[in-house]
RNA sequence: GCCGGAGUGGUGGAAUUGGUAGACGCGCUGGACUCAAAAUCCAGUGUUCCUUUGGAACGUGUGGGUUCAAGUCCCACCUCCGGCACCA
């Protein structure tokens, strides 16, 4: 017999489960610590090999905490609400809910299989009743707190799924899922006021220790930009359009002005010869889909034939549409200034439009547009001011006359937060005949959602709940008036705001959680998952946060104190893992071969956790080489525990190894660095298999260091060991300083920069004697005789360097 | 175009304060064990060159620079990946 996962590895994992060994507990003098994995949605496909990597790493963090003292949360759930299994209710008529529990199941069982230390009894749903009642719940106070409204706008059409999408969920003009086609559509949606936190959200990023690029991708999509609001007054009229601009230090040189097609104003503003020219223009306009007008970035536009006078100049310039200004940023309305803006410069080129430089350019500049710094020129009072100053001043100008004020503008936009599906969280309020809503109080919830019939949409870009008319026309029993529902659901990104609230108290039927307890966890310590949640999941949840902490429901400003990004799996081939490449791992058949433990080890052992990385086969087989290797450190032929393993002193350098061992993946599991602790570990087992004695005092603390990286096979060496219970609480190892410093290291001489001898020397010894003997030895000589000594530089216990000439 | 990140042997990757580049694993080569194979163990393995024990030169995407010393710092560039993209 020999080291054989299938027996080892479920016999433990059920003495975990039937031992509960990894419930938490909310109370305890224990410092706590939350680690948290960004939960899965639950798809038939079941894992692949890239799941278990984010979770591998989070269960050795959660592993090693325990041993550390820590009180530990890892819990586990399901992100349940989501088109895959709506989309196959569509196609069998299998209700979705059927589907979903079906697949939960299947990757609980792969998820066990693995001997992750989830706290199974804490395991949530989102699409169950007994959780989106709070969800809903939630949403009820964002609603009280005038964050959450009903708004007719242009949104994101999607025909083929059949739904509006948020901004956040739209890529190139096409659907994030799918990528299908995305028009604009004004329909009246429900929308989430998320722009009222936009500052917040920006400016909380400092403090938290995530990945620098994802808080850049979060402050690029919140782009926040400073600048001014000014009024320009129309001619022959009292309108006066608003602007805004991050350059009012152009001002002089703002030549003509451009409306979003869209603009409410156009129609007012357009002349009756122009009448025709600009309905043809805005209905072009109109028909474009997203990604056409990305593609196409050709100027086009129309004059509206109306005038406005430019504040700083008086002068009348003409208001043109034009489809390169955006309704949904600013106020839908740019003053152009070709001068100083290279869009403005196509613009004014294209047609004919008179272009004023109002910054001097530097000599040798010759492109277009100078968007540079520089002084100000043809700008009357500013003349001669840089542009920092002369933003500054011409500022402080329009607020003094009036004209204008200081301005922050944010790309976030609101958040469209209804969906014309099935599968999603009811929205919990009453529409009455009158326009008045009514939404629903705690004690009526859950609103739970109606059986259908058919799941399609109801084609006219309501949901399939339009259809159930029992369901949307109701009386409310409250007031007895007549009432309607929403026949909308809310998106998928719902009940993953705040899955990891509930996970502190799952089982609570009274409220969302406890406020102790909810106080005693908070913040989540670690929290890992994909990259590809940056800016969706990630920001929507800090949005949430915010505003359950404003109400005082919470305790903390941020949800995720830490935060780290696992890689990707790439298939053997180097590209993305996908059924349509064939180049699928099934961590199934990787564990029935391999085993649990190896299949850990390798994908922590591949490369760093946050980068890409390829399987390869033939990697794995060299990790369960090495539990092999280890195993038989232990054990002897008949899986006894050997009888080299013996109660003696270990000489001093195999004691010295354990505590470099200790050092290294101690602080490498801290710094998450599992690759490089793996083979430290390597080092370690190779070394301690050449002994032909094996000292337990040795042995025993390395069984503990393996333990959070392959559980399964140090439980089964700690029970060889003699002991009766499972090492989960064992106190993590210490290392001692004094066996970290050698007493003697190999030094290293160079002449002029290239390695020449190594020396031995103690590790305190004189540097002089050091430098002496370093210019004592022969091989040096034979680089230093007949040459001039320039200097001699000793790097304690590193090296000598010499400079010759 | 803008903002990030990366580029090291045949290969995945080490080297986290500038100090022996290539730890550990895979692959490959040779050997031991075996009737044989598998498994396991041992040795070797950056490239080129020299007559060997042993040396030498070159070598971390490219070209410069700083330094006694550069994968690491500075300047310019190339390639790949991710994000944003007419955001005024």
């Amino acid at each position: 017999m020999a080291y054989d996962p299938s027996i080892i590895e479920p016999r433990w994992q059920r003495y975990w489960d039937e031992h509960k060994t990894f419930a938490a507990s909310d109370d305890g003098d224990k410092p706590k610590y939350y680690v948290l994995d960004m939960f899965p949605y639950p798809s038939g496909n079941g894992l692949h090999v890239g799941h278990p990597e984010g979770y591998t790493a989070t269960d050795i963090m959660a592993r090693y905490k325990r041993m550390t003292g820590h009180n530990v949360l890892h819990p586990m759930g399901w992100d349940s609400f989501g088109l895959p299994a709506e989309n196959h209710a569509i196609k069998t008529g299998t209700h979705p809910r059927e589907t979903t529990l079906k697949n939960i199941a299947n990757f609980k069982r792969q998820l066990q299989m693995l001997g992750f230390s989830f706290d199974w009894d804490r395991e949530v749903a989102t699409s169950e009743p007994d959780y989106y009642r709070w969800t809903q719940w939630i949403f009820t106070l964002l609603y009280q707190q005038g964050l959450a409204y009903e708004g007719e706008m242009a949104v994101n059409w999607c025909p083929a799924l059949g739904t509006v999408l948020a901004n956040e969920e739209v890529k190139d003009g096409l659907s994030e899922v799918g990528g299908h086609p995305v028009v604009r559509k004004p329909m009246k949606q429900w929308m989430l006021r998320i722009t009222a936190y936009a500052e917040r959200l920006l400016e909380d990023l400092d403090e938290l220790d995530w990945p620098e690029y994802i808080k850049d991708l979060q402050r690029n999509w919140i782009g926040r930009s400073e600048g001014a609001e000014v009024d320009f007054p129309v001619q022959g009229s009292e309108c006066k359009l608003r602007i805004f601009t991050t350059r009012p230090d152009t001002m002089f040189g703002a030549t003509y002005m451009v409306l979003s097609p869209e603009h409410p104003w156009v129609e007012e503003l357009t002349t009756a010869e122009q009448s025709e020219a600009v309905k043809a223009y805005q209905a072009e306009a109109a028909a474009k889909s997203d990604r056409d007008r990305q593609i196409s970035k050709e100027k086009t536009g129309v004059f509206t034939g109306s005038y406005a006078l430019n504040p700083a100049t008086d002068q009348a310039i003409p208001i043109w549409i034009a489809d390169y200004v955006m309704m949904g940023y600013g106020t839908g309305a740019i003053m152009a200034v070709p001068g100083q803006d290279e869009r403005d410069w196509e613009f004014a080129e294209k047609f004919d439009l008179p272009i004023l430089r109002t910054v001097q350019p530097p000599a040798d500049f010759d492109g277009q547009a100078y968007t540079g710094d520089g002084p100000a020129i043809n700008s009357g009072f500013l003349d001669g001011l840089h542009v920092a100053e002369a933003k500054e001043k011409m500022t402080a100008w329009l607020e003094e006359k009036g004209l204008g004020t200081r301005k922050i503008n944010y790309k976030l936009r609101d958040w469209l937060f209804s969906r014309q599906r099935y599968w999603g969280e009811p929205f919990p309020l009453l529409k009455f005949d009158d326009g008045s809503i009514r939404v629903m109080e705690p004690d009526e919830l859950p609103l739970l959602l109606p059986e259908v019939d058919k799941y399609e949409p109801a084609g006219t870009g309501e949901g399939p709940l339009a259809t159930v008319t029992e369901w949307v026309e109701v009386t409310d029993p409250v007031t007895g008036r007549k009432a309607r529902r929403e026949t909308n659901t809310m998106p998928q990104w719902a009940g993953s705001c705040w899955y990891y609230l509930r996970f502190i108290d799952p089982r609570n039927s009274e409220r969302a959680w406890d406020p102790e307890k909810e106080k005693y966890w908070m913040p989540v310590d670690l929290y890992l998952g994909g990259t590809e949640h940056a800016v969706l999941h990630l920001l929507y949840a800090r949005f949430w946060h915010k505003v359950l902490f404003d109400l005082g429901l919470v305790s903390t400003k941020e949800p995720f104190k830490k935060l780290r990004n696992q890689g990707m799996i790439l298939g053997e081939n180097g590209e993305k893992m996908s059924k349509s490449r064939g180049n699928v791992v099934n961590p199934d058949d990787v564990i029935a071969q391999q085993g649990a433990d190896a299949l850990r080890l390798y994908l922590m052992f591949l490369g760093p956790l946050e980068r890409d990385k390829p399987w390869n086969t033939k990697g794995i087989e060299g990790v369960r080489r090495f539990l092999e290797r280890t195993w038989r450190l232990y054990c002897d032929e008949e899986d006894n525990l050997s009888p080299q393993v013996q109660d003696v002193e270990p000489d001093q350098e195999l004691l010295r190894l354990l505590h470099k061992t200790i050092h290294a993946v101690t602080t490498m599991t801290e710094d998450l660095r599992f690759n490089t602790a793996i083979s430290q570990m390597m080092v370690f087992v190779n070394e301690a298999t050449s002994r032909q004695v094996r000292p337990r005092t040795v042995l025993e603390p390395f069984v503990l260091l393996l333990a959070p990286y392959a559980p399964h096979l140090a439980e089964e060496l700690w029970g060889k060991l003699g002991h009766g219970e499972t090492l989960t609480y064992e106190p993590w190892p210490q290392y001692d300083e004094q066996y970290l410093v050698e007493d003697t290291v190999t030094v290293v001489v160079q002449v002029n920069g290239k390695v020449r001898d190594q020396l031995e020397v103690a590790v305190d010894a004189d540097p002089e004697q050091v430098k002496a003997a370093a210019l004592a030895s022969t091989k040096i000589r034979k680089w230093t005789d007949g040459k001039h000594i320039v200097k001699t530089i000793y790097v304690p216990g590193k090296l000598v360097s010499v400079v010759v000439k």
